[in-house]
DNA sequence: TATTCTTACGTGAGGGCGTC
DNA sequence: GACGCCCTCACGTAAGAATA
């Protein structure tokens, strides 16, 4: 049986531009960007952080990550990934309690700390170790300056159960663009997968993969028309994998293919 | 070179049903 | 009403060929 990891350290180096396909966020994460720049799209929020910011992710909630290299450089950042566990310890170590719910931001940069810092610089060291003692170790010094550092993060770190019950309709308008599994729509909105589609049903008249393919699409109508966009331009905003298959679903809806709808320069 | 089309295959969404 | 399980099949993905 596998056992998961309290704690994971990831060092991460690219010569392409990467994206991370699954835009769920699943754990709290702190990540050191050495070279290269990282782009960050939330549902109604681009931010662009380049070499030496640290990264504050908060878990259970979607965004599109694109880490971006420099001319003839890697993109090069390490990341420490905090799951459950981890902060369940830390947080009985320390007998944290909540004191308000987090109403902050998702993801944002952790501003002028030369200790942060420095603990990153060790870790680029530290390399690609396995060694889980020493981990969880560093996990607690990293929570340890994070409080420090931004003591508002306590609230955030505090709220590890499931999401609340939220309103369906405005999440799912915000966020369609995000192509992930509907499991994890149902996790985000708070409801168990059955209850997810229940809810969806009675609100849309439709079943959730239908609905979010239709508005990807008209989404995707817009901005060839509209934006005068190329369809590879278009189909990964609007949250297709493939450009065959973005082609091919726009076709059955639309009745045209997408170069037809592009208007050009 | 970019876009569209075809095909095969694996995955996951939909929906029915039973249980709590 | 909410949830979980299970079966079926439509859909997404990948690869490669065709076309503009």
């Amino acid at each position: 049986m596998d056992v998961m990891p309290v704690a994971k350290f990831v060092h991460a180096c690219y010569s392409n531009k990467k994206l991370v396909t699954d835009p769920f966020i699943t754990e709290f994460a702190i990540m050191h960007i050495k070279s290269g720049s990282f782009i960050v799209y939330e549902a109604d929020k681009k931010q662009i952080f380049t070499a030496g910011s640290i990264i504050f992710f908060k878990k259970n909630h979607l965004a599109k990550l694109i880490k971006v290299p420099e001319v003839d450089k890697n993109f090069e950042s390490v990341s420490m990934i905090l799951n459950d566990t981890v902060i369940k310890n830390y947080i009985s170590s320390n007998h944290l309690i909540m004191e308000e719910r987090y109403k902050g931001r998702n993801i944002f940069a952790l501003k002028n700390c030369t200790p942060l810092q420095d603990y990153f610089d060790s870790l680029y060291k530290y390399g690609n170790g396995s060694n889980e003692g020493k981990l969880i170790e560093k996990s607690m010094v990293l929570l340890d300056l994070l409080l420090l550092h931004a003591p508002q993060l306590q609230s955030a770190l505090l709220d590890l159960g499931m999401p609340g019950k939220i309103d369906l309709e405005a999440y799912m308008s915000k966020n369609f663009m995000f192509n992930t599994e509907i499991k994890n729509f149902a996790h985000l909105t708070g409801r168990s997968l059955a209850s997810f589609k229940r809810d969806f049903n009675r609100l849309f008249f439709t079943s959730p993969h239908k609905w979010l393919q239709q508005k990807r699409l008209d989404m995707a109508f817009f901005m060839l028309k509209e934006k005068s966009l190329k369809p590879t331009q278009v189909y990964l905003e609007v949250g297709f994998e493939d450009l065959s298959h973005f082609s091919f679903a726009f076709k059955k809806t639309f009745g045209i293919p997408p170069s037809m709808i592009y208007s050009g320069e």
